[in-house]
DNA sequence: CTCCGGCATCAGCATAGGTTGATGCCATCA
DNA sequence: TGATGGCATCAACCTATGCTGATGCCGGAG
């Protein structure tokens, strides 16, 4: 068979947003537009630190970069998560289907 | 503050369907109830892991246990996707909003 | 041109969490 | 009632990954 298993890719994408200040980050910047200065302060998290994850969330396509003077700005990319809540959805659904039929164990 | 962080539950939860293994069980129970075995013979992982992610699926509200004689079966919740999915989905139209306002940076 | 401040990157450390082998419990069957 | 098989649990190991301190880059102000 072609795809023994499932597209890991979403399941990737999940794990990121699993990370307490990750999620935090996500959540800050579904509000306005923050630069990393901005996000240092409010989640009290050092700055190095704050990169990363920043780096984590760009490379997976949650946020866009917008670099303005020597600060950096972030935005959320609402498509990466509006795509997720889709697939969950559909999950959700075939589950509804699911509780119906049972593999028999022999 | 009493909130300063906004609610690490969700993101907990979120945390769970991180896990390689952990998605690919969910993803089979989507379909069908599952008992042990199955889900052994189609992930391949050994007894003791899949009955350790089954338990930390059921502690979260993903999965119900049915025992049926020395089988036991497993079913999705679909509410608690359901819920997951309507949050991610709030975050991305919030999202869209947080793109027109960018905090100052002095 | 030089200094400063915001930010990214790097190597090392520490903890969380997934996997494994061994073991015990319970239900079924002979 | 003893044997078997499905399943849960436990302790130990190990890898993944988040955090830290140090350093370098770059844009802007003087």
């Amino acid at each position: 068979m072609l795809m023994p298993e499932d597209p890991p890719v979403e399941t990737a994408v999940v794990k990121l947003l699993g990370d307490p200040l990750r999620a935090r980050i996500v959540r800050l910047l579904a509000e306005e537009q923050l630069c990393t200065c901005h996000l240092i302060e409010e989640t009290g998290a050092r700055q190095p630190t704050v990169s990363h994850h920043l780096r984590v969330l760009r490379e997976a396509g949650f946020v866009a970069t917008e670099p303005h003077g020597r600060y950096t700005y972030y935005r959320l990319r609402p498509e990466a998560l509006s795509v997720l809540a889709r697939s969950l959805g559909d999950l959700a659904a075939r589950a509804e289907q699911a509780a119906l039929s049972r593999r028999p164990c022999d």
